[in-house]
DNA sequence: ACGAGATATGAATCTACTA
DNA sequence: GTAGTAGATTCATATCTCG
């Protein structure tokens, strides 16, 4: 499905795309993807994978100079995807990579030399690792995210209220416990291996895509493998857009999201926060006749009092001002949110004003 | 106390070196050191002030030694006292470097650059972390550690069956949770105030310590602040150098490790153990009558409580189970420790049940 | 003395919109 | 661009205060 955009060129969504990641990358539009995932190869090894710069062959290489030519080597083909990565990205957009002490570190370099914006590193912490057999090291039990904005000024998607809800009304770590991708979910071929060395658990992919995307955000995935990202991106109602070379990858990445289904339009609902919500001017309640001009309103604290003007500021002892600047001057706090710390009597009882602004908001909604 | 060893020139062992860490490192004999540990600035780079939302300030780390021009900058000084660090060490000895996403990346990056070969990157979860209180990012809940060998063929030290018995019998993981300094172990200037801005805790490096050192090496530390190094290493009867700029650090520092008992050959004994700590299974408690059946355990966190059952399992809402399993389900987690979890009351206060567990194996011992 | 409740604080790259 | 202002936002733990 391919589908265009207003005025902008078209984007090949909800397709998976062949040939290397960067010649791909480079022929679609700049500015049009609102979050990439990569998981980019971190085996050294792989020197046909890494676009090595044509050294001269060298035959009497020692050690050190051998493997400062492959981090070298490494380092080119990371600047490489990662400035095709940054100029597809909307203005507000947004990267995940995720890595290895083997390569991590060069990755996260290279972001901040190009000028993406570290937000966090998360760590993702395997509940059934692979034990280190051999008793030589720590086992390696973790993985790492890095999450980056475009650039400092990003005003990059957070869904802070989701993600607490996810974790049970606590604000989201950095660190994620999570299984790694075993049983029924790890894809195998014909002959019953896993059809993918390194495939990522969904549930990796579900917390990213819920915590920095909303429903109808793009999202490109530059080394789709077998295609998790794709997977949970449909799920959740994401637009995906997958680069993968291997036929073989790109054609279980294809079946397996073929049996995936979109969630309904109620199950894709996630807890919003008070800063989505229209706003309300306080000058409008006392239009509104919900608070009459000259009433007092009582402090949280009930340390203080303050009565409503016509124009919809306060006047309190020696302050008049807004409610956020009577309530901050009071306390003496460099900040105060008066919705929440001013209160109005009703048959006596305290009530606080936050509530007359929820119903103006209900009534909005209607 | 200066002591010579076979033919080296001299060291200044278990002292604090005043001056920058580069030219003091210079200053020493090269190959003469087992382990550095090194906790650098971070180039926090932060800007305006940050308010709790009850708000109070934060006190933020605006000291001078924190504050670099560019990631520029930070790479010449990064490289520099790296390139003073490997040329100390032997050719087995190692290397720890502290830091969170603002620098760790460019400092692994240079580790690898210059032929340090990484053994595992090690995470710190901090169990009681600092929150995000604007609620824009994940909470930043774990510092980032590099262990390295000064080259790839390094004879590194580890000492697998140590952190084993540490870890109660398991592998140990390359993810630690620990607290953060608080309470009597932060230490505290005259008028009160935190005498340094990000003392880290001794139990970090208890851990880097027993796993990779042995009695009588000699581990330096470049950015000794208040010294955590060295308290630790005399506790464990390693050999110490720590180097700092700030007299008044040092004088913190002397001060502190002056009080530390090294601990007596057995205890040390113990903690390096070769095998693991005897197993005791928990109903031995309520078999010895240390816990009543009946009686109540607390939740570390306070949020659970169940019941001690006669055969050594609890009982709490809707599951029953070993203190582990008891634990793993009432916190949705795929497993618990339940010695550290669990606590019982005595005099009223809340005492883990792994302080029982410590007295039998006491017993045991003699 | 003891317990309950209040207060303090930690390596933090911590806002968004309008004029 | 900058300045001003509305207004949203916290978890674990240690220590202190007070009854």
């Amino acid at each position: 499905m391919t589908t265009k955009k207003k005025g902008a060129p078209a984007l090949p969504l909800n397709t998976i795309l062949a040939g290397d990641c960067i010649e791909a990358m480079n022929a679609l539009p700049e500015a049009s993807v609102d979050l990439i995932f990569a998981d980019p190869p971190y085996n050294l090894q792989l020197r046909g994978d890494l676009h090595r710069p044509d050294n001269s062959r060298v035959d009497a290489v020692d050690d050190e100079w051998d493997r400062f030519s492959s981090f070298s080597a490494y380092d080119d083909f990371t600047r490489a995807w990662l400035k095709a990565a940054r100029r597809l990205l909307k203005p507000n957009g947004a990267i995940w990579v995720i890595g290895s002490y083997h390569n991590i570190f060069r990755v996260g370099a290279a972001l901040q030399d190009q000028g993406f914006w570290i937000l966090n590193d998360v760590v993702w912490r395997k509940s059934n690792p692979m034990p280190n057999f051999r008793g030589k090291r720590l086992t390696n039990a973790h993985e790492t995210m890095i999450w980056a904005g475009k650039d400092e000024s990003s005003k990059y998607t957070f869904n802070y209220e989701a993600l607490k809800a996810l974790n049970e009304g606590i604000q989201m770590r950095s660190d994620w416990v999570l299984p790694i991708c075993t049983g029924h979910e790890r894809l195998k071929d014909e002959s019953g291996d896993k059809a993918h060395p390194t495939q990522k658990p969904e549930s990796l992919l579900h917390r990213i895509l819920i915590g920095s995307t909303n429903v109808g955000d793009v999202v490109l995935d530059p080394f789709f493998g077998t295609g998790t990202t794709g997977a949970v991106a449909k799920m959740l109602g994401r637009d995906f857009i997958g680069i993968e070379r291997e036929e073989t990858y790109r054609e279980v990445a294809e079946k397996r999201i073929a049996m995936v289904r979109r969630l309904d339009k109620e199950a894709l609902q996630t807890t919003t926060s008070k800063r989505a919500e229209p706003r309300v001017p306080f000058g409008q309640l006392v239009e509104r006749g919900m608070l009459r001009p000259g009433e007092s309103l009582y402090s949280m604290n009930n340390r203080h009092k303050a009565k409503v003007r016509a124009d919809g500021t306060l006047i309190g002892d020696d302050v008049k001002g807004s409610i956020h600047q009577v309530g901050a001057a009071l306390e003496g706090a460099p900040s105060c949110n008066g919705w929440t710390y001013w209160c109005f009597k009703k048959d006596g009882k305290r009530v606080p004003i936050d509530l007359l602004r929820q119903q103006i908001r209900a009534e909005m909604s209607n």
